[in-house]
DNA sequence: ACCGCCTTTTAAACCGGTTCAAGTCCCGGT
DNA sequence: ACCGGGACTTGAACCGGTTTAAAAGGCGGT
């Protein structure tokens, strides 16, 4: 196996300069078009293609960006939202040819692992997710002078970009959807209230309920996790007055939600309507199928990628607003029970 | 934002050569402790952390190993074992302050994407999975002189050091626990047959019948995809003399499988009994909760990072043969319907 | 023939580390 | 007083690109 080319050997075949191969490379203006044509084919016939530690080591860019997933290892693999948000983040990224690091770290560990990436040097920019209230992250970046994007918190006060995606509108929309069913008695499970976007759909959830002219209703925790919903539905079930009408704060939970209640007895969506939000590939495939809402999570992906891009090219970019997320009505929404039927 | 210090301040401050800084960085014997003790305090003080493109440029090493997923966007976030794969990965090579560089592609870009990683030199080795049938990339990490691992894929003939996990065992024991159930007639829905890890599931399941001295099985594929599950479960049932139980490929397609069971009337598992692969999150909460086999791919992702990382280091590595999977039985699967009863 | 100017090309410094061959010191042995 | 050798240290080359300042070449004008 043959020591690969360098620049060197390429200047040399084409009898010209490392400078000027460099040149050629670059496409920069100034070279005779002859000698580009030269230099082109030398590269070519070698095989060549620039070192990127060298390029690296001089440009002082590495060309790649990160992204952090601060999760339990055991909650790693429940959210669909990751790997498509990395597909829409590659589909931008990969046509400059630059890359993306992955880190995953204890949720505890999370500002170490940034820093380390910034030390490094190893990306040029970084994405923010999972935000949550008061998260040392936008400091920690600002600090390092490392660019960042922000993934669907909004956080008015922050000078950093954000790319977000309001999932205020389809949660208010599906409590719409379950009042105009009948439902007067609607229950929320929600994700950790530390996340900014499990906070913010839960607030919406309130504040539809308040629109609809209804009292408060009861919310439960539950932690984004099947065990944590089907702990939070068991309760509510167990109220004295039970909800007609759940909404959670992801599939994971609601399909819980969903045995749980069954197992208790309930028809669904006769005796109880389950909202999700995701739209997990299964959720088109519980029984009912279920009703939940629908982002695009390869949008966000491409969204922050491209502000990513150009924060690190220009050090600004502006916000970017994604289309709010869709309703998907389906099996496990109905009309509330009549009265007095269970 | 001063320029961040590099290893010429660190040696001027400690009153030593760039080179003496560079050995007690990498802790080589031969610098009096005296000496050590200063050019780590002069480091500590100027926050010093050595550039990783400096780094990688003289010793030639990216410090950073490559995944490749190669699968259509819409199926990336459908499989668990990615995630909980590439956590295992990290918590190996984070050890020695590696990074993981993950790329996607379209199945058919796969082969042009790894020349890239390896042109770049940006990876010191590549992890390889879901390895096909004449997969094309064995061959080209070789011609490529990239170090490489493969993941599940067992290819006697290859010369490529390989991670593998037998699925066969744990599905023969699935279809031996089907069988003392009183089952007969059990089918099987598969995944793609190009891959190596789907057919050899197929085949356990192919054997084990005949192990249990049945007449061969049907068999339709299933695409490892809820819509195909679903599709090959109507196939199924529309049979002249449907299976009392079926085993999938994965948990994906046993979702479905079970939905569309249930919607034909069926009632679970007395009708029908129903098998998985994986042990997704949602499998203990689906009705019934879903009898499944469990692999670790955590602990696979360890196992492949410590081999690839010896395999860079050391230029061979030993295969590693993990514990196979187990059993998960659930309340999917019921005794044999009493003949007649439908 | 000389000059100024524009285009093209290049030598050399630089990015920030690693590494090897060659010092420098110091000490004990003769 | 001189020598050999071990323990430390260092100058300088090197990794493979980019970039700047300056040189070289060509050409029309006077």
């Amino acid at each position: 196996m043959a020591r690969r080319p360098t620049i060197a050997d390429v200047a040399e075949l084409a009898g010209v300069s490392r400078a000027t191969v460099s040149f050629v490379l670059n496409n920069r203006p100034g070279v005779a078009l002859a000698t580009q044509e030269r230099v082109r084919s030398a590269a070519e016939k070698l095989g060549w293609t620039p070192s990127r530690s060298a390029r690296a080591l001089s440009t002082g860019r590495a060309r790649a960006v990160g992204l952090v997933l601060a999760r339990e290892p055991e909650l790693i693999g429940t959210d669909p939202f990751y790997p498509a948000f990395m597909a829409g983040i590659e589909s931008v990224i990969s046509e400059t040819g630059d890359g993306l690091m992955l880190q995953m770290s204890r949720p505890g560990d999370e500002v170490e692992t940034y820093r380390r990436l910034a030390a490094d040097r190893r990306v040029d920019g970084v994405f923010l997710t999972d935000l949550r209230l008061d998260d040392p992250r936008p400091g920690l970046v600002a600090e390092l002078g490392l660019p960042a994007i922000a993934v669907g918190g909004i956080e008015s006060d922050r000078d950093l970009p954000t790319v977000n995606l309001d999932d205020r509108p389809v949660v208010r929309n599906a409590v719409r959807h379950l009042v105009e069913l009948g439902h007067r008695n609607i229950a929320y499970v929600a994700g950790p209230e530390e996340f900014v976007h499990a906070r913010r759909r839960r607030e919406a959830w309130a504040d539809a309920l308040a629109e609809a002219g209804l009292p408060r209703g009861t919310s439960l925790p539950g932690g984004f996790t099947a065990e944590g919903g089907a702990r939070a539905t068991r309760a509510l079930l167990d109220l004295p007055t039970p909800p007609t009408a759940i909404v959670y704060g992801n599939d994971l939970s609601a399909t819980a939600g969903m045995a749980v209640a069954q197992d208790a007895g309930l028809r669904l969506p006769d005796d109880l309507s389950v909202v999700g939000f995701d739209d997990v590939p299964l959720a088109s495939w519980t029984s009912p199928t279920l009703t939940t809402c629908r982002a695009n999570p390869v949008l966000w992906g491409r969204a922050a990628a491209q502000a990513l891009v150009e924060m690190i090219e220009h050090g600004t970019t502006a916000d970017v607003e994604l289309d709010p997320a869709t309703l998907v009505i389906r099996g496990s929404t109905g009309p509330v029970p009549v009265r007095g039927s269970r």
